[in-house]
DNA sequence: ATGACGGGGAATTAGA
DNA sequence: GTCTAATTCCCCGTCA
């Protein structure tokens, strides 16, 4: 236990090493953010698995051993949704090692959309999910790899049984009661509501991550037309986003989502 | 006809 | 015990 400890705190050491040689950038809650996982290094389980959010290209890996950290419950390397983080949209290098949402009670169960949002900026899921269009939040899942990503999404959650794409999507097709992605028209895509994409901070990742071909991306406008995706603004335009919906109270819902929105 | 995908109801499980 | 979110199972519809 004690060399248990101490790797950690090696590890730690490092990361601040490695952070302070980046401190061009001005990180916010930096100091917070590894306050609090000195708090919670008792709880870190070094065991590898297979589906971990890998580093940013421009952090070394020898820094941040993020395979081991993967082990640790994995609310605490989840960006803080709810609280709207600053650093989760102004430093995109530390955006999947940010402090753990925490209510009152303790941690914060990982959400689904919180590990595909997490996958989409992760390189090496590239071949189970991908950006449609990174700017209004719309994505989709590799058919030849989508069953990978839900083993990984299955393990992480240390489900009894192995997720499977089929059981995934659908808990995926239950937050398009709640609006917090929806269904695409097209063939395993699907889009992030803008308010829920705003707090995982993907506008800054994708100016740093583009994770989509230029023909991609005429294509994913071309689909924007057909669709009636959203585009544009977050909030201004999520009522027209959720046009399609015929249901009233889908649209009292997105209404909700707007006024909610606006309030932030 | 077939397989892949999409959709949803309903029961169950697990965490807070 | 309650609530929420997710999981699991199952069935059906659509489409290429």
């Amino acid at each position: 236990m004690m060399s248990l400890d101490n790797d950690i705190n090696q590890h730690f050491q490092d990361a601040i090493d490695v952070i302070e040689q980046h401190s061009n950038n001005s990180f916010h809650s930096e100091y917070a953010y590894y306050e609090t996982l000195v708090s919670q290094q008792q709880s870190l389980q070094l065991q590898r698995q297979c589906c971990l959010i890998t580093p940013p290209s421009d952090v070394p890996t020898a820094v941040y051993d993020w395979s081991d950290t993967a082990q640790q419950s994995w609310p605490q390397v989840i960006p803080d949704v709810s609280l709207g983080h600053p650093a989760t949209t102004e430093s995109p290098n530390f955006y999947s090692i940010l402090p753990p949402q925490r209510n009152s009670k303790g941690r914060k169960k990982l959400r689904l959309y919180e590990y595909l949002h997490e996958a989409l900026n992760d390189p090496n899921m590239g071949d189970s999910i991908q950006w449609t269009d990174s700017g209004n939040g719309t994505f989709h899942f590799i058919s030849k790899n989508k069953e990978k990503l839900a083993e990984c999404w299955g393990q992480r959650k240390g489900n009894r049984k192995t997720m499977t794409y089929q059981k995934m999507a659908r808990a995926l097709r239950n937050y398009s009661r709640t609006g917090e992605i929806i269904k695409v028209r097209r063939k395993l895509t699907y889009q992030f509501n803008p308010d829920i994409l705003h707090r995982l901070g993907s506008a800054q990742v994708s100016l740093h991550l583009p994770c989509h071909t230029a023909q991609e991306e005429v294509r994913a406008q071309q689909q924007n037309t057909s669709d009636q995706s959203y585009s544009g603004s977050a909030a201004a335009d999520w009522h027209s986003w959720y046009g399609h919906y015929q249901l009233q109270e889908d649209y009292d819902l997105a209404s909700s989502f707007t006024s909610h929105a606006t309030k932030l």
